[in-house]
DNA sequence: CGTATGTGTGCAAGCGCTTACATGCTTGTG
DNA sequence: CACAAGCATGTAAGCGCTTGCACACATACG
């Protein structure tokens, strides 16, 4: 009953900045310094430091480092979701980049409609991270004001808020749909139809693109308002509940994802409607399979690498003192291929 | 030059336990355990320091909760990459399981090739995580011994490992195989080609197929190994040197990944060679858009979320001081659509 | 009514680091 | 050669929590 095995057999007790320190015969401080800026040891002193380190297999204790310099090398990364998600490229290049800095990042997901973003906030906000990157998240007044409260550095990305809270990195969405209304225009499109997400985002390019619209003097797309998700099946499902009306089809389709065009060319193909002689179809994100297709889909490019790499630049130049800009247009490309018509 | 002003303007100082037990006029100890068992504190007390927290708006430091506890409510996920990852629902099952019991997800990117696993084991450690997943990874003994001496949980996923260091959950990769081989020999094929990623993983895959083929009196099947990505342009990619080869096409493809199937399935239409009457097609992953497709696909489902799941609870309860079973397998099964033909 | 049993709190010693400050030494200078 | 300056290191006070132990008080028992 009472016999004293637990669980797991007792492990030998984990080395700390003390054993490596008497190991080496030096203080701790000294050892503090030699791992956090091995120049200012003497290099002797540095040797037996580090010979005391491999022999006793040391792994410095960062929860107790960042507490101690309230500096935790932490970052929140937050965004809706990872399962197939347009941001995934972005949190690569955050993770990758600000690993080489020592930097670990925390993943917190808000969910695709932003729905758990207060929990995710207060658990990032509890780990004292030294910055909070988001991702596809609207940050209302409320949330805002706890993040001032909190004192830590918050990078708005993939879009440019007119008032970012702190820094904000990305590219304007109504810039998109402007561009893409005069890309219509220039290629004599007169019927779009747009299938569209309902986020803020896409709201905004829409708006962009209806005002180029009626700059061009064309008619104001048709729009087709997607619930939740901008998946392939629906792309396909949307289309094709649209050309089941029989009404006269539009001459372009422009989509929300890649996957949702994707789904829209695959579906015209079925149903034997020529792309892009019958139709033409836009996609966005830019995403390999665009490029793969047959035909290739014209979209709108986005580097979403970029936007992480530019995030984990900022995060880190702040933490060097200096101040990096409020906010980074990263700009956009629309990438012309077979889906479309080319110009008149 | 000298001038006093910081970059931020002095904030005010964020509440910690002390300012919050001063307001409620107890000691910090009763916070602490209030926080932690709300049960235990009278509950006037409760009501008092619940007041006092609000008004504060004060967040526990979890570094420092970390750091006094030893146990520090984080977890640790290591996955090659989140960019289009098969194993990205089992990162989100992980994530919001964990989030509902307090705890936070690490994000470690070991590369495509785990030629950072080193690297991002280190740094993982560092955090002092009360549980590491593994996604994707092998763990040769050198990382095993680290991992050991630092007395982490682990839990291995996506496979079985004969022996599992600590904790595993997945599948086992030699029942696929030897499950799609039944599957052909039971329909009649002849002809069998993989395309296969070249991980260990696809290789058992792969070893349990020729097993079964063997056993059921049937030829190998052709092989083409792929260097990296199992994604939609290589399928289409591969299909398209082995149709252009002339040789006698296979009567069935399978492939290491949805993606890949997708990429050989539209290659096959293009050509106009009919699937499943000529050519039949099989995934890998059960992807939502393997449904979506048409002909939809063929494909092993493996439950990822349910993976995630269970690897959260499995630490969850190692937390609470249970053993749980040192290895799971949740199974597989094969979905039969429309690119295979049906059982003889 | 004295003693066992709880119950709710407080005290204080850490957890493993970082870092201002102090110390002893070696150099360079007038 | 005395003294300032610089360098490498040590001392020790935290960082914000958790938790074993002690304590005061209330209740229950014989």
């Amino acid at each position: 009953m009472s016999a004293p095995a637990p669980a797991r057999p007792a492990a030998p007790p984990v080395p700390t900045l003390k054993s490596v320190a008497a190991l080496a015969g030096v203080s701790t401080a000294t050892v503090s310094r030699f791992l956090n800026a091995p120049a200012v040891v003497a290099p002797d002193t540095g040797d037996r430091i580090r010979a005391a380190i491999a022999e006793t297999g040391y792994v410095p204790n960062l929860l107790a480092g960042g507490l101690a310099s309230s500096r935790s090398r932490l970052v929140s990364v937050i965004v809706p979701s990872v399962g197939q998600s347009i941001f995934n490229d972005t949190v690569d290049a955050i993770v990758e980049e600000l690993a080489l800095a020592g930097y670990s990042v925390m993943l917190g997901l808000s969910g695709e409609d932003d729905g758990r973003l207060a929990t995710v906030l207060d658990a990032a906000i509890a780990r004292r991270p030294d910055g909070i990157i988001l991702t596809g998240s609207n940050l209302s007044e409320p949330f805002r004001a706890k993040l001032r409260a909190a004192g830590i550095a918050v990078i708005e990305t993939w879009d440019l808020p007119p008032a970012p809270m702190d820094m904000a990195i990305g590219f304007s969405h109504v810039a998109v749909g402007r561009a893409l209304g005069a890309f219509l225009a220039d290629r004599g499109y007169r019927r779009p139809h747009v299938i569209s997400a309902s986020g803020v985002r896409a709201r905004h390019r829409l708006e962009g693109l209806m005002q180029m619209l009626v700059e061009r003097g064309l008619p104001p797309p048709t729009v087709d308002f997607l619930g939740g998700s901008t998946r392939f099946g629906e792309g396909r499902q949307r289309f094709g509940t649209l050309a089941d009306r029989g009404d006269p089809l539009p001459d372009v389709i422009l989509c929300s994802s890649d996957w949702l065009a994707q789904g829209v060319l695959i579906e015209a193909q079925m149903r034997g409607i020529a792309v892009p002689d019958r139709l033409s179809v836009i996609g966005f994100g830019n995403l390999r399979m665009a490029a793969e297709m047959e035909p290739a889909i014209t979209s709108v490019d986005i580097n979403g690498r970029a936007i992480g790499a530019h995030a984990a630049a900022a995060l880190l130049a702040r933490a060097a003192g200096q101040v990096p800009p409020a906010t980074t247009d990263v700009g956009f490309s629309i990438v012309e291929r077979e889906t479309t018509r080319s110009a008149a």
